[in-house]
Parts: C-alpha cells; sequence; structure tokens
DNA sequence: GTATTAATATGATTTATATCATAACTTAAT
DNA sequence: ATTAAGTTATGATATAAATCATATTAATAC
C-alpha cells in the first residue's frame, strides 16, 4: 500500500472490494486507485446536493452519512444511512438524472471518489460489475417498497420500534447494547415521517415499558424481541 | 411477423422494442421472439404473487397491471401501475430475490413472457441493454425516493391531488378530458395510503371546487393548474 | 332481467398525532 | 469557564384523518 498515511482508510475500501467491486479484474481495480481520491469530511459537512449533478460516486471507508430528500416545508426525510463499505450517488452518475437527495456526514467520515466517467466505464466493461451492482439497485428498489408500505400502514409507535431494530441490524450494538450511531431525536423523527415530539414521547414510552434505555442521546436496547413485537416485524 | 393471430399485441411489443429492448441486436430480437409467450389475462388475474419466486419477467403489450404490497392488516399499498411497454418482474429476477410485490390485471391485458436465464444472459451480453435496464431502474429508486417522502410529508388531500396528476400525466386524458384508467376509490386510497372515505370525501370536495367532474367511477380533470396547486406540484 | 355483492356516499364519533408553549438540559462556540 | 444555541422533555390544545354506522347506487353473477 503505498497511502501510508492513509493507510487504515484504503485498507478499509479494499475491504469493500470484496464486496460490490469483488469482481474487478487486477487491472480495473488499479483504474479504481489511480482515480481514487480519498478525503476525510467532518460532522456537518455536505457531500452533494439534492437538485445537482453530480461528477462522481463515493465509496465510503469510515463514518456514516445520511441521505435525505427535503419536502415541501422544507423538512427532511431520510431515506437511509451509508456507512463503511456503501457506495452513494451511483443513481444519479448511471441515470445522468440531477441528485434527487442529500447526502451529509453525520460522523466524520473518510471517502473515497470515483469519477462517473470511470464508474460507467467499468459498469459497461465488466459484466460482473453490471450484474453486482443492478442486484444492489434492485435490493434497495425492493427495501423502497418496503419502507413506502411501512409508511402508509403502521403507526407511529410501530414505525419507531422498527427502525430502532433496523438500526441494530445496520449498525449493530456494542458491548453493552448501545446502538453504535447516534442520533437526535429530530434526525429519529425524519426517518419515521412524524414531529419530533411524537419520537420524544414514544422512547419515554419505550424505556418505561423496558424495552430500552436511554443514556443522553444513546440508546440501548434490552429488549430486542418486545421491539419487534411492537413494530410488528415478523 | 409470423404471429398473425395475436399480431397487434406483437406490434405492441415490438414498439417496446424501441424502449427497454431497442438496443437489442437483431438476433437477440430474436431470441426473445422465440422464447416470448403472449398471452391475454383477464381483469382480476393475478401474474404473480408477493413472496413468490419469479421465473421470467413481463412485458405488457397491452391493459394495465397494478403492482402491490400487502401490508400488516392485509391492506394494499400500490406501489405503481404497469401500462402497454412496462416491463415487470425484472427486480426479482435481477436480485434473485423472492417478488416482494404482487402484480394484478386491473384490465383486461396481453402480457409476453421472457424467461429469467434469458433476461440475465441479455442483461449480461448486451451492454447497452443492460445500461438502458439500469437505468430504469435508477429512474424508479428515484420515483420511490419522491413516493417515501410525500407520504411522510404531504397531507392527504395534496397526496390525492397530486396522485390525479400522476394518472393523468401516465395514462393521458381522452378527448372529453377523462382518466383513460378507471379506478375504485378504495385503489385509490390505496395509492395515497389512506382510508377509502377519505378519498371519497376529497373528490367530493375537488368536484365542488370545480377541479373535477365525476361520472360514476369515470374523472375528467377540468383544472389541472388547480390540481397542481392542491398538490403543491411544482 | 333479477338477486346478490361490492362500491359509493354521508354523518357522527373517536383516535392518533401534530402543533403550540414553556422549561430544563446538553452541546457547541468562544 | 461562560454564554449561546440547540435539543430534549412535558403539558395542553388543535387538527387531520381513521373508524363506525347506515343508506344508496352500481357492478357482477346467474
Amino acid at each position: 500500500m503505498k497511502h501510508s498515511p492513509s493507510m487504515s482508510s484504503c485498507d478499509s475500501c479494499s475491504n469493500k472490494f470484496e464486496t460490490i467491486f469483488k469482481h474487478l479484474t487486477q487491472e480495473e481495480h488499479d483504474m479504481i486507485s489511480l482515480d481514487k481520491n480519498c478525503e476525510p469530511y467532518k460532522k456537518g459537512s455536505v457531500i452533494y446536493h439534492e437538485g445537482n449533478r453530480i461528477s462522481g460516486c463515493y465509496c465510503i471507508s469510515s463514518g456514516i452519512i445520511k441521505i435525505y430528500k427535503t419536502g415541501i416545508d422544507g423538512k427532511e426525510q431520510i431515506i437511509t444511512f451509508a456507512k463503511n463499505g456503501d457506495i452513494i450517488g451511483f443513481r444519479s452518475v448511471l441515470s445522468g438524472e440531477l441528485a434527487c437527495t442529500t447526502a451529509k456526514v453525520i460522523e466524520d467520515s473518510s471517502l473515497c471518489f470515483i469519477p462517473g466517467d470511470t464508474f460507467i466505464q467499468l459498469f459497461k466493461q465488466n459484466r460482473e460489475f453490471s450484474m453486482d451492482l443492478m442486484q444492489l439497485a434492485c435490493k434497495e428498489l425492493g427495501e423502497a417498497n418496503a419502507y413506502i408500505t411501512d409508511i402508509a400502514q403502521k403507526t407511529v409507535r410501530e414505525r419507531l420500534a422498527e427502525i430502532l431494530i433496523l438500526l441494530k441490524d445496520n449498525f449493530h450494538l456494542d458491548n453493552e447494547q448501545f446502538l453504535q450511531i447516534t442520533l437526535t431525536r429530530e434526525e429519529l423523527a425524519n426517518i419515521v415521517g412524524t414531529a419530533t415530539e411524537s419520537v420524544i414521547r414514544l422512547l419515554s414510552e419505550f424505556k418505561s415499558d423496558k424495552l430500552i434505555e436511554l443514556h443522553g442521546r444513546r440508546i440501548k436496547i434490552t429488549d430486542i424481541n418486545g421491539l419487534k413485537k411492537v413494530g410488528n416485524i415478523f
């Protein structure tokens, strides 16, 4: 590894090469490495804005990015979180459309940039990469369908319980059973699609019901099955 | 055209060849034609069920299919409608996942079947086809993000107005300005994500406000701009 | 054409949740 | 360390929309 000063971040991207980039040839591998521009991003910085044209994709080597869309009153609707190993921006790059979401750093991150041209060339020349990427898009489509149905049909209580379980699944619990992602109540509300106060009240209820414990913004999940039951998760 | 008895339906698929299949070679074109199985489906019949494994994709040569997901109380959440020229089922085929939606015929239809193997082979061997399909998936992803944000943030009134405009855009108005798709109030409710009675009431209001006219189930849109304003569409 | 079923319409009531208001606590900035 | 800004918490009130109930109309089945 030539990138000795940021070796840890590039190692992380190499790990990602075992997933979406796992079928690249060594030459293609180098092609990305050559173009790769691994940069640190501070909490709060914006990777790309909704409505802008994106010049390339980003591979996340560390940190957490929230992907959200802004609605009519300027309220955020968080669509998903991207973490170590995920790619963001591929939708706009491949479709040639403007970004339909904004990507903002919620935990100091390190991202590797892949120019759009390179990405598209890879897609076109490596059938396995294109298949992997297609499968990723299809998986995301399936998740979106579920998200739509849940927002439309589940109560806010059910939704919040479900979100906590999803956060556990995506970011895992540490040794003390705390979620390893820290969100404001407003951010949780922006995932659930409800008012901040409603989230605060429900978290308080979940705490009373011994489903979770609250330590400042840190959330300890104490009864996973209880939460699954509340969230109607099967 | 050798399919003389169902020539009109195959003509329609040929027209579709000008879009998602527009970059197939003549050989690949024939490959699909050979495998193609163009069948009539009566209103009410189910093309594929949520939870099942799909053996191939369907290209719609005529008619209308509703694509929906069933929620926890057995309620439908309609995700989209597919019409002449659209493909359904590609998500599951390419991702290898079970169908996450159900496809049901709401107007007598004619569908051409493309076996999954064939479809995947086409994806792998024709870079232009794979690119077109990828762009279709990315477009759908973008639409899903908007759908999620709208359901979460817009009022039912706004949503219904917006849905009417979307139906107009997708299915167009006939010479008398009637929507060329006929849905029950329940189905409209299942798109908006609300109760049937709420849709009935709002349609009645829209009628009073001279935004639409109601003739049985047929809806005439009389004030497109008025509806856009109500729906907060820019 | 008739009977049955499904859909539509309307009114009343209930419920979930948003909004408003205020105080207390935590985090960020200097 | 102090101050300012942001977040969290709680209570009260308002609102949108769901649910329940019933009657009417339209579509479907035979």
